[in-house]
DNA sequence: ATAAGTTATGAAACCGCTTTCAAGCCATAT
DNA sequence: ATATGGCTTGAAAGCGGTTTCATAACTTAT
């Protein structure tokens, strides 16, 4: 066997380009970057001659010399939620195939760490950041913004305006419990999650709203506080029928703690959804495959993810974007029914 | 409080600490990389400067001059399996602290687009890399482990020896098998995943083992073609049902395609596990919660990826590592039971 | 025709760090 | 005492680009 095609062994640089086009690596760079009028022709030689040598700019003298670095960072937090982690994969399939390569770091549901973690990116040198969820308080976000260009997923903060992707976690959630109001349920309990997330926190309040907007008083003792997770959504069943306080549904503040309430019910033979409706929140995969399939909010978590990584790269880029609208939607299923 | 002051605006560097510590920057760097001795009494200076000026070596200068970059690729292949997501956090949980960023790339299950992302990912100057499960054929691997240190894990390639996390499919499938056979079923089904895919052979492999181990005929009617997802699940216990043939059980070869055949049941009034059982392959998170709780097969997906994260860092330094065993688990939960 | 203003382009400095090279020191061997 | 060799260490040469600055080549205005 011979050498394989991939001869790339040796880099092609700026200067062997400048030499095939005879002229100076300084005007190779020019057309590299587009960032000064170069003569037509010799526009051209360089082109040609980077086509033919396949030539490669160098991503860290670039950066070193002070240009982009053609690097995105994205801060996670907390990932292993179904949610949160489709749109890290948004992302990532949006930047697959273009110059970008997104680099991760995690906040582990931890300001602190959340805050290295975005300095660690900014040490990197990222051009951008995209921060997917989690609570980075806001003073810690301080001039963020302005230090380089961000744009926030599943996650509103409150003046960066239109550099936010996400839902109106408050609207989808009324829309929720109104329709299990509009089956003729009135005992409707909740599973919230967790106390202080604002997602939790927006949930429960739509559900209120709703509630309050039917002329159904809240009834404390249907409401009970979750984690988000499958245990706290057993548990959570588990409290309410010890409460002896009864209730026909069930609206958790996401599939997980409601596939946990669904299972609780099981255990104790009350079926889904003749004796009680479940409705989540996410429409992971597996709610359509769930015993009954489950009715759920949607979220578009994939395609904000994309979008927000589109969006980021146009604002690196200075080009106008536009954020879509990312409506929420009730994919209604088998887990409710109207109460007969 | 720590010092909230992000100064950072002008970044310290080696001639910095040099001139503070009045040494040349060549004995800084020294000091930097543990190169070359440095007597005792310079190498405290340097030390002290560093610390009091709060020095991070910038990551680009270091790289082009030659140095590593610090940075793992991660090269991902259909993204979105809860197994391979589980893998990727694992590899981000572990990196995240460390000195070390990731770098992630999908291969979008396609090898075409695969060998560019390994490029991309190379042209990056990756310290090393992380194939994540995928198919890349063999010859399309070539050299990469002599070209840099590389780790697989979810997947074995022949010779790369050590250097792969994975568990035993076959094996695990046999166990998963050999357990209904236990319990007394002796028609057993079996939903495969996708055709090529080599977990897919092992755990079909495992499956037919078990029922020779047993001197239980294979039937090829029990046997039907899925594609890891909850709709081939559907489908292939619907053939299965309209082809005629009774069966007391059935092994999915993943978690998603046993809710699948376990939805297609509920509708049609065959109770799991009273009239068949089930059992995946996975054990992700919902599983717990599914209802009846699924019985599967455990793959400590997060602690295979940590493994391989600190392997390669371990690797990338020359410093010997030792890849633990991975076994893969039987969970046994509520939706097998002994035929009676 | 001459002064003044535009361009296009190359030379050179610089980004921050690694590494080669040669020199300076000392201790040991002859 | 002189040659030999082992350490440490600083100077300087890159690594591959970007960018400032000055110059040369043209225009356009006077």
């Amino acid at each position: 066997m011979k050498t394989p095609a991939t001869s790339s062994r040796k880099n092609v640089t700026i200067n062997d380009i400048a030499r095939q086009a005879k002229v100076s690596k300084s005007t190779v760079s020019r057309v590299l970057n587009d960032s000064t009028p170069v003569n037509q022709d010799k526009r051209e030689a360089v082109l040609e001659a980077m086509k033919t040598m396949n030539f490669e700019p160098n991503i860290f003298a670039r950066s070193l010399a002070g240009g982009q670095t053609k690097t995105i960072g994205v801060l996670t937090q907390n990932i292993g939620s179904p949610f949160y982690d489709s749109i890290a994969q948004g992302i990532l399939a949006r930047l697959t195939g273009t110059t970008y390569s997104p680099i991760f770091a995690d906040g582990q549901w931890n300001p602190e760490i959340g805050q290295s973690a975005v300095e660690t990116l900014i040490g990197r040198k990222v051009d951008g950041l995209i921060l997917v969820g989690g609570r980075l308080p806001i003073e810690q976000l301080g001039d963020l913004k302005e230090r380089l260009p961000c744009i926030a997923v599943g996650r509103k903060i409150d003046d960066w305006g239109s550099q936010c992707v996400h839902v109106d976690n408050m609207a989808a959630a009324q829309q929720a419990t109104e329709y299990l109001i509009k089956l003729g349920h009135k005992q409707i309990a909740h599973i919230t999650g967790i106390k202080d997330h604002p997602d939790s926190i927006n949930r429960h309040e739509g559900y209120l709203k709703a509630l309050k907007d039917a002329a159904i008083e809240a009834d404390h003792d249907l409401i009970v506080e979750g984690r988000f997770d499958g245990d706290s959504g057993v548990e959570a069943v588990n409290k309410l029928l010890s409460r002896g306080k009864k209730f026909t549904a069930v609206f958790a503040a996401n599939d997980m703690s409601a596939y946990g309430a669904r299972l609780a019910l099981y255990r104790q033979g009350i079926r889904v959804p003749e004796d009680v409706s479940i409705v989540g929140f996410d429409d992971q995969l597996e709610s359509s495959f769930a015993t009954p399939p489950l009715t759920s909010i949607r979220q578009p978590a994939r395609e904000m993810g994309d979008a927000a990584a589109e969006a980021l790269v146009k604002l690196i880029n200075k080009q106008s974007y536009e954020l879509p609208e990312f409506p929420s939607e009730l994919i209604i299923r088998e887990s409710t029914t109207a109460l007969s």
